[in-house]
RNA sequence: GCGCCUGUCGUCAAGUGGUUAAGACCUCGGAUUGUGGUUCCGAUAUACAUGGGUUCGAAUCCCAUCGGGCGCCCCA
Protein backbone atom coordinates (compact mmCIF):
# COMPACT_ATOMS: atom_id res chain seq x y z
CA UNK A 1 0.00 0.00 0.00
CA UNK A 2 1.19 3.25 -0.79
CA UNK A 3 1.84 5.39 2.01
CA UNK A 4 -0.42 8.40 2.33
CA UNK A 5 1.75 11.90 3.46
CA UNK A 6 -0.21 13.58 6.46
CA UNK A 7 -0.11 16.85 7.43
CA UNK A 8 2.47 17.95 10.10
CA UNK A 9 2.22 17.85 13.48
CA UNK A 10 0.81 21.34 14.71
CA UNK A 11 -0.56 22.39 11.23
CA UNK A 12 -4.11 22.90 10.28
CA UNK A 13 -5.70 22.26 6.41
CA UNK A 14 -8.16 25.35 6.33
CA UNK A 15 -11.13 23.45 4.74
CA UNK A 16 -13.28 24.69 2.11
CA UNK A 17 -16.10 24.16 4.74
CA UNK A 18 -14.36 26.26 7.22
CA UNK A 19 -13.14 29.37 4.88
CA UNK A 20 -16.10 31.46 4.94
CA UNK A 21 -15.39 32.20 8.49
CA UNK A 22 -11.85 32.96 7.62
CA UNK A 23 -12.81 35.11 5.17
CA UNK A 24 -14.72 36.89 7.19
CA UNK A 25 -12.39 37.90 9.48
CA UNK A 26 -10.29 38.75 6.69
CA UNK A 27 -12.81 40.92 5.40
CA UNK A 28 -13.54 42.45 8.73
CA UNK A 29 -10.05 43.13 9.58
CA UNK A 30 -9.57 45.27 6.22
CA UNK A 31 -12.60 46.98 6.60
CA UNK A 32 -12.02 48.16 10.33
CA UNK A 33 -8.29 48.68 9.75
CA UNK A 34 -9.10 51.02 6.35
CA UNK A 35 -11.50 52.63 8.32
CA UNK A 36 -9.20 53.89 11.03
CA UNK A 37 -6.51 54.64 8.62
CA UNK A 38 -3.75 51.62 8.53
CA UNK A 39 -2.62 50.31 5.53
CA UNK A 40 -1.66 46.33 5.33
CA UNK A 41 1.46 45.34 4.85
CA UNK A 42 2.85 42.33 3.71
CA UNK A 43 6.45 40.93 4.57
CA UNK A 44 8.20 37.55 3.92
CA UNK A 45 7.41 34.86 5.64
CA UNK A 46 11.11 33.66 6.44
CA UNK A 47 13.66 36.20 7.61
CA UNK A 48 17.51 36.63 8.99
CA UNK A 49 17.60 34.79 11.85
CA UNK A 50 19.40 37.90 13.61
CA UNK A 51 16.36 40.09 13.04
CA UNK A 52 14.51 37.89 15.77
CA UNK A 53 17.66 37.34 17.93
CA UNK A 54 18.18 41.00 18.19
CA UNK A 55 14.39 42.03 17.56
CA UNK A 56 12.34 39.50 19.70
CA UNK A 57 14.97 39.10 22.02
CA UNK A 58 17.23 36.54 22.86
CA UNK A 59 16.12 35.80 26.68
CA UNK A 60 12.86 34.94 24.86
CA UNK A 61 10.97 31.37 24.99
CA UNK A 62 10.46 32.12 21.16
CA UNK A 63 13.70 32.76 20.37
CA UNK A 64 15.46 30.20 22.51
CA UNK A 65 13.71 26.97 21.69
CA UNK A 66 10.78 27.76 19.37
CA UNK A 67 12.29 29.14 16.07
CA UNK A 68 12.35 27.23 12.55
CA UNK A 69 15.57 28.10 11.64
CA UNK A 70 17.62 26.43 8.77
CA UNK A 71 20.88 27.24 6.75
CA UNK A 72 20.60 28.14 2.76
CA UNK A 73 23.82 29.49 1.18
CA UNK A 74 25.28 30.02 4.29
CA UNK A 75 23.00 32.26 5.47
CA UNK A 76 21.25 31.43 8.96
CA UNK A 77 16.95 31.79 7.68
CA UNK A 78 14.13 31.50 10.24
CA UNK A 79 10.70 31.14 9.76
CA UNK A 80 8.92 34.28 11.10
CA UNK A 81 7.80 33.50 14.86
CA UNK A 82 5.84 36.88 14.99
CA UNK A 83 5.17 39.80 12.70
CA UNK A 84 6.38 42.59 14.51
CA UNK A 85 10.41 42.54 13.77
CA UNK A 86 9.79 41.96 10.36
CA UNK A 87 7.12 45.09 10.10
CA UNK A 88 9.98 47.18 11.80
CA UNK A 89 12.62 45.78 9.79
CA UNK A 90 10.49 46.98 6.73
CA UNK A 91 9.83 49.91 8.11
CA UNK A 92 13.34 50.78 8.19
CA UNK A 93 14.68 50.08 5.27
CA UNK A 94 11.93 51.40 3.10
CA UNK A 95 12.77 54.71 4.88
CA UNK A 96 9.20 54.79 6.41
CA UNK A 97 10.43 57.39 9.05
CA UNK A 98 10.10 59.80 6.64
CA UNK A 99 6.73 59.47 5.79
CA UNK A 100 4.04 61.80 7.52
CA UNK A 101 3.96 60.39 10.87
CA UNK A 102 2.09 58.22 12.31
CA UNK A 103 2.76 55.02 10.13
CA UNK A 104 -0.02 52.92 10.44
CA UNK A 105 0.59 49.46 9.05
CA UNK A 106 -1.65 45.93 9.37
CA UNK A 107 -0.74 42.42 8.41
CA UNK A 108 -2.43 39.16 8.62
CA UNK A 109 -0.40 35.64 7.81
CA UNK A 110 0.74 32.66 8.90
CA UNK A 111 3.66 32.58 11.62
CA UNK A 112 5.90 29.30 13.23
CA UNK A 113 6.83 28.09 16.40
CA UNK A 114 7.92 24.83 17.64
CA UNK A 115 5.90 24.15 20.39
CA UNK A 116 4.17 20.71 21.59
CA UNK A 117 0.57 21.49 20.14
CA UNK A 118 -2.39 21.74 22.57
CA UNK A 119 -5.85 23.67 22.29
CA UNK A 120 -5.52 27.53 20.85
CA UNK A 121 -2.05 26.16 19.67
CA UNK A 122 -0.09 24.88 16.84
CA UNK A 123 3.15 25.15 15.28
CA UNK A 124 1.52 27.18 11.98
CA UNK A 125 -1.03 29.65 13.64
CA UNK A 126 -2.26 33.10 11.93
CA UNK A 127 -1.85 36.20 13.07
CA UNK A 128 -3.54 39.92 12.07
CA UNK A 129 -2.16 42.58 13.64
CA UNK A 130 -1.47 46.39 13.65
CA UNK A 131 1.54 48.26 14.21
CA UNK A 132 1.68 52.14 14.71
CA UNK A 133 4.84 54.32 14.20
CA UNK A 134 5.60 57.43 15.06
CA UNK A 135 3.35 58.65 18.25
CA UNK A 136 4.89 58.88 21.77
CA UNK A 137 1.47 60.06 23.10
CA UNK A 138 -0.93 57.92 24.79
CA UNK A 139 -3.53 58.49 22.56
CA UNK A 140 -1.23 56.11 20.44
CA UNK A 141 -2.00 53.57 22.78
CA UNK A 142 -5.78 54.15 23.69
CA UNK A 143 -6.32 54.14 19.65
CA UNK A 144 -4.27 50.67 19.14
CA UNK A 145 -6.41 49.66 22.11
CA UNK A 146 -9.98 51.16 20.84
CA UNK A 147 -9.12 49.74 17.47
CA UNK A 148 -8.84 46.19 18.92
CA UNK A 149 -11.85 46.38 20.40
CA UNK A 150 -13.39 47.48 17.39
CA UNK A 151 -12.36 44.51 15.44
CA UNK A 152 -13.39 42.01 17.85
CA UNK A 153 -16.88 44.16 18.31
CA UNK A 154 -17.23 43.99 14.42
CA UNK A 155 -16.29 40.01 14.52
CA UNK A 156 -19.35 39.63 16.97
CA UNK A 157 -17.16 39.42 19.90
CA UNK A 158 -18.22 42.44 22.17
CA UNK A 159 -17.52 41.17 25.79
CA UNK A 160 -13.82 39.66 26.21
CA UNK A 161 -11.69 41.24 28.84
CA UNK A 162 -9.41 44.01 28.66
CA UNK A 163 -6.21 43.97 31.14
CA UNK A 164 -3.81 46.73 31.08
CA UNK A 165 -0.28 47.29 32.98
CA UNK A 166 2.66 49.66 32.34
CA UNK A 167 6.17 48.21 32.21
CA UNK A 168 7.80 51.71 32.55
CA UNK A 169 11.00 52.84 30.62
CA UNK A 170 14.30 51.32 30.92
CA UNK A 171 14.82 53.36 33.58
CA UNK A 172 11.75 52.48 36.15
CA UNK A 173 12.65 48.76 34.81
CA UNK A 174 16.05 49.32 36.52
CA UNK A 175 14.88 50.43 39.57
CA UNK A 176 11.83 47.59 39.73
CA UNK A 177 13.94 45.13 38.96
CA UNK A 178 16.67 46.06 41.76
CA UNK A 179 13.93 46.20 44.36
CA UNK A 180 12.29 42.57 43.28
CA UNK A 181 15.77 40.96 42.94
CA UNK A 182 16.31 42.62 46.40
CA UNK A 183 13.00 41.41 47.96
CA UNK A 184 13.07 38.04 46.80
CA UNK A 185 16.33 36.95 47.26
CA UNK A 186 15.72 35.47 50.84
CA UNK A 187 13.42 33.14 49.44
CA UNK A 188 15.90 32.29 46.39
CA UNK A 189 15.93 28.67 47.08
CA UNK A 190 12.34 28.44 47.78
CA UNK A 191 11.65 29.67 43.95
CA UNK A 192 10.94 26.65 41.10
CA UNK A 193 14.32 26.09 38.72
CA UNK A 194 12.35 28.41 36.08
CA UNK A 195 12.38 31.01 38.26
CA UNK A 196 16.00 30.81 39.78
CA UNK A 197 16.83 31.21 36.11
CA UNK A 198 14.35 34.13 35.27
CA UNK A 199 15.84 35.38 38.58
CA UNK A 200 19.28 36.20 37.02
CA UNK A 201 18.23 36.76 33.17
CA UNK A 202 14.79 38.49 32.98
CA UNK A 203 13.67 39.14 36.58
CA UNK A 204 10.55 40.83 35.41
CA UNK A 205 9.24 37.41 33.67
CA UNK A 206 9.17 36.37 37.21
CA UNK A 207 5.47 37.07 38.02
CA UNK A 208 3.96 35.55 35.30
CA UNK A 209 5.17 32.09 37.26
CA UNK A 210 2.14 29.55 37.53
CA UNK A 211 3.93 27.04 39.99
CA UNK A 212 1.82 27.01 43.15
CA UNK A 213 4.99 27.14 45.37
CA UNK A 214 6.32 30.43 43.60
CA UNK A 215 2.71 32.12 43.48
CA UNK A 216 2.68 31.40 47.05
CA UNK A 217 6.23 33.42 47.12
CA UNK A 218 4.96 36.41 45.85
CA UNK A 219 1.58 36.43 47.33
CA UNK A 220 3.28 37.49 50.49
CA UNK A 221 2.96 41.12 51.77
CA UNK A 222 6.24 42.50 51.54
CA UNK A 223 6.59 40.68 47.96
CA UNK A 224 3.30 42.33 46.99
CA UNK A 225 3.73 45.69 47.79
CA UNK A 226 6.32 45.59 45.56
CA UNK A 227 4.39 44.20 42.82
CA UNK A 228 2.14 46.85 43.79
CA UNK A 229 4.02 50.02 44.00
CA UNK A 230 4.48 52.74 41.69
CA UNK A 231 8.00 52.55 40.50
CA UNK A 232 7.55 54.09 37.35
CA UNK A 233 9.31 57.35 36.46
CA UNK A 234 6.78 60.63 36.46
CA UNK A 235 6.46 60.91 32.99
CA UNK A 236 5.58 57.12 32.45
CA UNK A 237 3.10 57.31 35.22
CA UNK A 238 0.97 60.15 33.75
CA UNK A 239 1.66 58.21 30.32
CA UNK A 240 -0.16 55.64 32.35
CA UNK A 241 -2.85 57.48 33.63
CA UNK A 242 -3.46 59.35 30.48
CA UNK A 243 -4.35 55.82 28.84
CA UNK A 244 -6.47 55.09 31.44
CA UNK A 245 -8.69 58.33 31.21
CA UNK A 246 -8.85 58.10 27.41
CA UNK A 247 -10.35 54.19 27.60
CA UNK A 248 -12.41 55.51 30.45
CA UNK A 249 -13.71 58.12 28.29
CA UNK A 250 -14.63 55.92 25.53
CA UNK A 251 -16.42 53.53 27.77
CA UNK A 252 -13.95 51.00 27.62
CA UNK A 253 -13.89 48.53 30.44
CA UNK A 254 -10.26 47.50 31.75
CA UNK A 255 -8.30 45.95 34.41
CA UNK A 256 -4.88 46.91 35.43
CA UNK A 257 -3.48 43.49 35.80
CA UNK A 258 0.04 44.51 37.82
CA UNK A 259 1.71 41.21 36.92
CA UNK A 260 0.31 41.37 33.37
CA UNK A 261 4.28 40.96 31.56
CA UNK A 262 4.57 40.42 28.07
CA UNK A 263 6.82 37.85 27.18
CA UNK A 264 9.15 39.57 24.25
CA UNK A 265 11.86 42.00 25.40
CA UNK A 266 10.83 44.34 23.78
CA UNK A 267 7.76 46.17 24.91
CA UNK A 268 7.98 48.97 27.34
CA UNK A 269 5.52 51.68 28.90
CA UNK A 270 1.76 50.44 27.92
CA UNK A 271 1.19 46.45 28.05
CA UNK A 272 -2.29 44.61 27.23
CA UNK A 273 -3.99 41.47 26.65
CA UNK A 274 -7.80 40.52 25.81
CA UNK A 275 -8.56 37.36 27.12
CA UNK A 276 -11.97 35.10 27.12
CA UNK A 277 -12.45 32.05 29.00
CA UNK A 278 -14.07 30.22 26.55
CA UNK A 279 -10.80 28.70 25.17
CA UNK A 280 -8.99 27.00 27.40
CA UNK A 281 -5.90 27.25 29.09
CA UNK A 282 -4.86 29.61 26.05
CA UNK A 283 -7.07 32.41 26.75
CA UNK A 284 -5.35 35.07 25.49
CA UNK A 285 -6.57 36.50 21.83
CA UNK A 286 -4.82 39.64 21.99
CA UNK A 287 -1.41 40.62 23.00
CA UNK A 288 0.68 43.65 22.59
CA UNK A 289 2.32 46.69 23.64
CA UNK A 290 4.17 49.82 23.22
CA UNK A 291 7.88 49.57 22.10
CA UNK A 292 9.70 52.66 21.22
CA UNK A 293 13.25 51.19 21.53
CA UNK A 294 12.64 48.60 18.99
CA UNK A 295 13.44 50.93 15.95
CA UNK A 296 16.56 52.12 16.98
CA UNK A 297 17.55 48.99 18.54
CA UNK A 298 17.47 47.48 14.93
CA UNK A 299 19.67 49.89 13.48
CA UNK A 300 16.73 52.78 12.76
CA UNK A 301 15.73 56.39 13.90
CA UNK A 302 14.82 56.25 17.36
CA UNK A 303 10.73 55.67 16.89
CA UNK A 304 8.35 55.26 18.72
CA UNK A 305 6.15 52.61 18.00
CA UNK A 306 2.79 50.51 19.28
CA UNK A 307 1.12 47.49 18.21
CA UNK A 308 -0.61 44.56 18.65
CA UNK A 309 -1.93 41.08 17.23
CA UNK A 310 -4.15 38.58 17.72
CA UNK A 311 -4.32 34.84 17.08
CA UNK A 312 -7.04 33.99 14.32
CA UNK A 313 -7.26 30.36 15.30
CA UNK A 314 -8.15 31.29 18.70
CA UNK A 315 -10.78 34.19 17.26
CA UNK A 316 -12.21 31.50 14.42
CA UNK A 317 -12.84 28.77 17.75
CA UNK A 318 -14.60 31.43 19.37
CA UNK A 319 -16.89 32.29 16.35
CA UNK A 320 -19.89 30.03 15.30
CA UNK A 321 -19.32 29.44 11.64
CA UNK A 322 -22.75 30.58 10.98
CA UNK A 323 -21.79 31.07 7.31
CA UNK A 324 -23.90 29.34 4.84
CA UNK A 325 -22.28 28.69 0.79
CA UNK A 326 -25.06 28.20 -0.96
CA UNK A 327 -25.25 29.24 -4.55
CA UNK A 328 -28.06 31.90 -5.48
CA UNK A 329 -28.52 29.80 -8.66
CA UNK A 330 -28.46 26.10 -9.72
CA UNK A 331 -29.46 25.52 -13.77
CA UNK A 332 -31.33 22.63 -14.19
CA UNK A 333 -31.38 21.56 -17.47
CA UNK A 334 -30.83 18.29 -19.84
CA UNK A 335 -29.40 20.84 -22.58
CA UNK A 336 -25.79 21.88 -21.84
CA UNK A 337 -25.63 24.11 -24.65
CA UNK A 338 -28.56 26.52 -23.55
CA UNK A 339 -27.60 26.16 -19.75
CA UNK A 340 -23.69 27.23 -20.28
CA UNK A 341 -25.03 30.06 -22.13
CA UNK A 342 -27.46 30.93 -19.33
CA UNK A 343 -24.98 30.29 -17.00
CA UNK A 344 -22.58 32.78 -18.79
CA UNK A 345 -25.13 35.38 -18.63
CA UNK A 346 -26.04 34.98 -14.83
CA UNK A 347 -22.66 34.62 -13.96
CA UNK A 348 -22.06 38.23 -15.53
CA UNK A 349 -24.35 39.77 -13.79
CA UNK A 350 -22.73 38.98 -10.57
CA UNK A 351 -25.27 35.96 -9.51
CA UNK A 352 -23.57 32.70 -8.41
CA UNK A 353 -24.75 29.75 -11.07
CA UNK A 354 -23.68 26.07 -11.15
CA UNK A 355 -25.35 23.32 -13.14
CA UNK A 356 -24.64 19.60 -13.84
CA UNK A 357 -21.84 18.21 -16.40
CA UNK A 358 -22.34 15.01 -15.41
CA UNK A 359 -25.55 14.30 -17.10
CA UNK A 360 -27.71 13.31 -14.77
CA UNK A 361 -31.41 13.03 -14.48
CA UNK A 362 -33.67 15.67 -14.00
CA UNK A 363 -34.59 14.25 -9.97
CA UNK A 364 -30.81 14.47 -9.20
CA UNK A 365 -30.52 17.45 -10.66
CA UNK A 366 -33.24 19.34 -8.25
CA UNK A 367 -31.71 17.31 -5.68
CA UNK A 368 -28.64 18.64 -5.95
CA UNK A 369 -29.91 22.10 -6.51
CA UNK A 370 -31.80 21.70 -3.34
CA UNK A 371 -28.86 21.07 -1.63
CA UNK A 372 -26.63 23.78 -3.00
CA UNK A 373 -28.82 26.61 -4.10
CA UNK A 374 -31.74 28.96 -3.16
CA UNK A 375 -32.88 28.88 -6.70
CA UNK A 376 -33.36 26.54 -9.40
CA UNK A 377 -33.85 27.51 -12.95
CA UNK A 378 -35.17 25.05 -14.91
CA UNK A 379 -34.73 24.50 -18.58
CA UNK A 380 -36.31 21.99 -20.00
CA UNK A 381 -37.83 21.52 -23.72
CA UNK A 382 -41.02 22.99 -22.69
CA UNK A 383 -38.80 26.09 -21.39
CA UNK A 384 -36.43 26.24 -24.41
CA UNK A 385 -39.70 25.42 -27.37
CA UNK A 386 -41.73 27.93 -25.18
CA UNK A 387 -38.98 30.86 -25.23
CA UNK A 388 -39.22 31.31 -21.22
CA UNK A 389 -37.07 29.86 -18.22
CA UNK A 390 -39.40 28.24 -15.31
CA UNK A 391 -37.53 30.08 -11.61
CA UNK A 392 -38.11 28.05 -8.41
CA UNK A 393 -37.47 28.98 -4.84
CA UNK A 394 -36.36 26.35 -3.18
CA UNK A 395 -37.31 27.23 0.23
CA UNK A 396 -41.18 27.97 -0.46
CA UNK A 397 -41.19 25.37 -3.60
CA UNK A 398 -43.07 28.34 -6.03
CA UNK A 399 -41.93 28.89 -8.99
CA UNK A 400 -42.35 31.53 -11.93
CA UNK A 401 -42.14 31.30 -16.12
CA UNK A 402 -39.75 34.12 -16.61
CA UNK A 403 -39.80 34.53 -20.53
CA UNK A 404 -36.44 35.06 -22.17
CA UNK A 405 -37.26 38.89 -23.21
CA UNK A 406 -38.09 40.16 -19.87
CA UNK A 407 -34.99 38.10 -18.80
CA UNK A 408 -33.50 41.97 -18.36
CA UNK A 409 -36.00 43.50 -16.74
CA UNK A 410 -36.12 39.86 -14.54
CA UNK A 411 -32.31 40.35 -13.48
CA UNK A 412 -32.92 44.10 -12.56
CA UNK A 413 -34.86 42.67 -9.74
CA UNK A 414 -33.78 39.80 -8.87
CA UNK A 415 -30.64 40.93 -8.14
CA UNK A 416 -31.36 42.15 -4.55
CA UNK A 417 -33.80 39.02 -4.10
CA UNK A 418 -31.74 36.69 -4.72
CA UNK A 419 -29.00 38.21 -2.92
CA UNK A 420 -30.76 38.59 0.55
CA UNK A 421 -30.32 35.41 3.09
CA UNK A 422 -34.00 36.42 4.39
CA UNK A 423 -36.79 34.02 3.49
CA UNK A 424 -39.43 35.79 4.34
CA UNK A 425 -38.66 38.89 2.43
CA UNK A 426 -37.25 36.37 -0.81
CA UNK A 427 -41.20 35.26 -0.75
CA UNK A 428 -42.60 39.13 -0.78
CA UNK A 429 -40.04 39.78 -3.50
CA UNK A 430 -41.44 36.71 -4.90
CA UNK A 431 -44.55 37.61 -4.93
CA UNK A 432 -43.95 40.82 -6.29
CA UNK A 433 -42.38 39.65 -9.06
CA UNK A 434 -44.85 37.13 -9.41
CA UNK A 435 -47.49 39.75 -10.43
CA UNK A 436 -46.17 40.17 -14.14
CA UNK A 437 -45.39 36.36 -14.95
CA UNK A 438 -47.63 33.72 -14.76
CA UNK A 439 -47.40 31.14 -11.70
CA UNK A 440 -48.10 27.84 -12.41
C1' G B 1 11.33 18.98 27.21
C1' C B 2 7.82 16.80 31.09
C1' G B 3 2.91 14.77 32.68
C1' C B 4 -2.23 12.68 31.72
C1' C B 5 -5.84 10.70 28.12
C1' U B 6 -6.66 8.39 23.39
C1' G B 7 -6.29 5.49 18.24
C1' U B 8 -12.38 0.50 14.90
C1' C B 9 -14.90 2.50 7.15
C1' G B 10 -14.48 9.54 4.53
C1' U B 11 -17.25 11.07 9.48
C1' C B 12 -19.69 9.59 14.12
C1' A B 13 -19.81 5.11 16.65
C1' A B 14 -21.13 -0.34 19.01
C1' G B 15 -18.07 -4.02 20.65
C1' U B 16 -14.24 -5.07 27.45
C1' G B 17 -10.99 -12.72 25.45
C1' G B 18 -14.55 -16.82 20.94
C1' U B 19 -19.28 -11.83 16.44
C1' U B 20 -19.84 -13.24 9.01
C1' A B 21 -16.65 -6.58 13.46
C1' A B 22 -23.07 -3.81 14.41
C1' G B 23 -25.50 0.72 13.35
C1' A B 24 -25.90 5.81 11.69
C1' C B 25 -24.32 9.81 8.57
C1' C B 26 -21.98 11.10 3.95
C1' U B 27 -21.54 9.54 -1.27
C1' C B 28 -23.82 6.98 -5.42
C1' G B 29 -28.04 4.38 -7.73
C1' G B 30 -33.32 2.92 -7.91
C1' A B 31 -38.65 3.57 -6.59
C1' U B 32 -40.07 8.58 -9.48
C1' U B 33 -37.95 8.82 -17.92
C1' G B 34 -40.09 17.27 -15.75
C1' U B 35 -40.20 18.74 -9.67
C1' G B 36 -36.05 18.33 -4.66
C1' G B 37 -34.74 18.78 0.48
C1' U B 38 -39.71 13.86 3.91
C1' U B 39 -40.09 8.30 2.81
C1' C B 40 -38.69 3.32 1.10
C1' C B 41 -35.07 -0.04 -1.20
C1' G B 42 -30.18 -0.98 -2.73
C1' A B 43 -24.81 -0.19 -3.68
C1' U B 44 -19.90 1.21 -2.44
C1' A B 45 -15.41 0.85 1.74
C1' U B 46 -8.26 -3.74 1.95
C1' A B 47 -12.22 -0.03 9.36
C1' C B 48 -9.75 -2.64 14.48
C1' A B 49 -2.48 2.75 13.83
C1' U B 50 2.20 -0.38 13.45
C1' G B 51 5.47 -4.14 15.52
C1' G B 52 6.16 -7.59 19.23
C1' G B 53 4.22 -10.50 23.43
C1' U B 54 0.44 -13.31 26.69
C1' U B 55 -3.39 -16.99 25.17
C1' C B 56 -6.10 -22.85 22.26
C1' G B 57 -8.09 -18.08 20.60
C1' A B 58 -6.78 -10.72 20.86
C1' A B 59 -10.23 -4.95 18.16
C1' U B 60 -10.46 -6.43 23.40
C1' C B 61 -4.89 -7.89 28.06
C1' C B 62 0.72 -6.33 28.28
C1' C B 63 5.11 -3.74 26.10
C1' A B 64 7.31 -0.66 22.43
C1' U B 65 6.87 2.67 18.35
C1' C B 66 4.07 6.14 15.65
C1' G B 67 -0.22 9.32 15.33
C1' G B 68 -4.22 12.36 17.85
C1' G B 69 -6.00 15.26 22.14
C1' C B 70 -5.31 17.93 26.71
C1' G B 71 -2.26 20.11 30.57
C1' C B 72 2.69 22.31 32.33
C1' C B 73 6.21 25.87 30.31
C1' C B 74 5.49 29.88 26.98
C1' C B 75 2.48 32.63 23.91
C1' A B 76 -1.73 34.81 19.78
Amino acid sequence: MTKIIKVQKGTKDILPEDISLWQFMESTALDVFTRAGYKEIRTPIFEATELFQRGVGDTTDIVNKEMYTFEKSERSLTLRPENTAGVVRSYIENGMHRLSAPVKLWYKGPMFRYERPQAGRQRQFHQVGVEMFGVKEPAADAEVILLAIDFLKNLGLPNLSVEINTLGCSECRKKFRALLIETLRPYYDALCDDCKERFEKNPLRLLDCKVESCKEIFAKPEIQQVIQSDFTCPDCSIHFENLKSYLDALGIVYKVNKQLVRGLDYYNRTVFEIKSENLGSQNAVCGGGRYDTLVSNLGGEPTPAIGWAMGMERLASLLENKFDDKLDIYVVSDNKTETLKLVQRFRSLNYSVDFDMAGKKFTKQLEKAAKTAYFAIILGDDEINGEYLTLKNLETAKQIQVPFANIDDFEKHMYKFIRTNSSEWMQSKLSMLASGFTIS
